[in-house]
RNA sequence: GGCGGCGUAGCCAAGUGGUAAGGCAGAGGUCUGCAAAACCUUUAUUCAUCGGUUCAAUUCCGAUCGCCGCCUCCA
């Protein structure tokens, strides 16, 4: 059963999709007004893991996840350049598909734009003015929080004490709203004024928590199972999803609120506002792995703060390494052919009970620290039989089929090698074998040196020369 | 000020009312021509501190200290 901490009802729930069978989740994605960095990352990869575990789980999944491709930054910084705001955001946007792609994350169903959807916006806006939820002040719309008792169920705030700091920001805005705690739906702009987009309200453009509204209710219906983003997302931007959506259409919106915790830089949370970020590209140019980057930041379950640092990063550069021999190691038909009469296979019983206690800790509040180590135990001992039996083809197809239903989930393993090597090098191997054949191990080694310059490790066996790409 | 989270070995970290998973790093060893890979042994009488409840607490309660976050754009 899987079971999952919903910020909602703050406890740890059973998890019922509203249709069996059948999940609707929506993930908040990037604002693409820079390059994404690994707290940013920390989040969709999460999301990516808990795409591919309901799908592990057998459910046939949609999963939305938005680009905020307008907001008060993109309007700026494409103002300072004097382009458009789809001109400033279109190399972000392939770069952020680009460092998608690269750290083995998987498609989402549908990855809607905001400005693709200003028209859906406006429909809620048109609802909620009708139904008394808005309102109109010089021009623009705002949100009216008396009028959704429930406002501030999920994050749980209170307004009733003295907020500190944000007090004064909302106080001297310099809109008239009726509460201090309204919120805008729609902006006023001027006739010429871009971006801007005519509604019957008038010519504007939408408020910041409008898009999520829109995105996730056109393409999972007015109610939906998983929403997930970070942390950080819950108030405002949650609380306000949740007061517009229910205020629209008067149905449960999310069933299930997922929010990931922040990443932290040597005890300080990372952001862009702090400048203290690393982007997938920055590590990646300091020669660290996507695998490594996925590994470290899957090594800390979601709604834990991960502090990042370089020592972290390198041990999961290690670790990777070593789930990456292993299964090259197990892959290799002509290394060791095990011990068929043995009554039992330890191996193949080592994978099961990987596979169980994996799947035990996914469903446990997608624990993947432990469900890691459920890797790390299979791998050891099946390490040690290897050593001393060698595994039969039956438990190696046993264990080759538990990486693939752990690697389907968690993506660490990366690809599997394939291919030969080419003749050239295929006939150094040959003549080095010969070298040490005849024992001129200057002449082996200085072939292992020119091959490792090629990227290419070779590792003498009891059974014969292993070669793999580095 | 209000609300929330965290504090487990050098580092990361799981975990439970019954006596501490896993990974990295370190040390020693096995194997090897040497490497590499892999394996074995070893590294917390102890889970921030102090009290309390209990036959028993790292796990529950309270206090203290420290760190982080939200309340204001941010995954």
């Amino acid at each position: 059963m899987l079971r999952f901490f919903n910020t909602l009802s703050r406890q740890i729930e059973d998890f019922h999709p509203l249709e069996d069978g059948k999940v609707k989740m929506y993930l908040c994605g990037p604002t693409v007004w820079n390059f994404a960095h690994i707290g940013n990352f920390r989040t969709f990869i999460f999301g990516d893991v808990l795409r591919r575990y309901l799908k592990f789980r057998g459910y046939e999944l949609t999963h939305v996840f938005n680009l905020t491709d307008i907001d008060d930054r993109i309007i700026n910084e494409a103002k300072a350049r004097n382009i458009s705001i789809d001109e400033f955001t279109a190399p972000f946007i392939t770069a952020f598909w680009e460092d998608f792609d690269a750290l083995g994350m998987e498609r989402p169903e549908l990855a809607p734009r905001a400005t693709h959807h200003i028209q859906e916006m406006i429909e809620i806006i048109s609802k909620l003015i009708e139904n008394g939820h808005a309102y109109e002040s010089d021009g623009s719309i705002y949100y009216r929080i008396t009028a959704f008792p429930d406002y501030g169920k999920l994050s749980r705030i209170s307004f009733s004490g003295n907020i500190q700091g944000g007090s004064e920001r909302i106080d001297t805005d310099k809109y008239d709203k009726e509460d201090a705690r309204d919120f805008a739906l729609w902006k006023l702009v001027g006739e010429t004024e871009e971006p801007g987009w005519d509604a019957p309200f008038g010519r504007g453009r939408p408020g910041w928590h409008i898009e999520c509204s829109a995105m996730s209710m056109k393409y999972l219906g007015e109610t939906f199972d998983i929403h997930a983003g970070g942390q950080d997302l819950q108030f405002p931007h949650h609380e306000n999803e949740i007061a517009q959506s229910e205020g629209a259409t008067g149905k449960q919106f999310a069933r299930y609120w997922i929010h990931s915790e922040f990443l932290k830089i040597d005890d300080v949370t990372m952001s862009k506002s702090k400048g203290n970020f690393f982007t997938f590209r920055d590590l990646r140019e300091q020669g660290y792995s996507a695998l490594a980057m996925r590994y470290l930041l899957l090594s800390v379950p979601t709604r834990k703060q991960l502090n990042f640092t370089f020592e972290g990063l390198q041990g999961a550069e290690s670790t990777v390494e070593r789930l990456r021999n292993f299964r090259s190691l197990v892959s290799s038909p002509h290394v060791g052919k095990g011990n068929a009469d043995l009554d039992s296979s330890p191996a193949s019983d080592s994978a099961a009970i990987a596979l169980q206690k994996f799947e035990a800790a996914m469903d446990d509040d997608f624990n993947t620290a432990a469900a890691l180590a459920a890797i790390h135990d299979m791998v050891r001992e099946v390490n040690t039989q290897f050593a001393s039996d060698g595994l039969t083809d039956d438990e190696r197809a046993a264990v080759l089929d538990a990486i693939s239903k752990f690697d389907s989930v968690l993506g660490i393993f990366g690809k599997e090698e394939t291919g030969s090597l080419d003749e050239e090098i295929e006939k150094l191997v040959e003549e080095r074998q010969e070298a040490r054949r005849n024992r001129d191990f200057a002449r082996s080694d200085e072939i292992r040196d020119l091959l490792a310059e090629k990227g290419i490790i070779l590792e003498d066996t009891k059974d014969g020369v292993r070669w793999k790409r580095k």
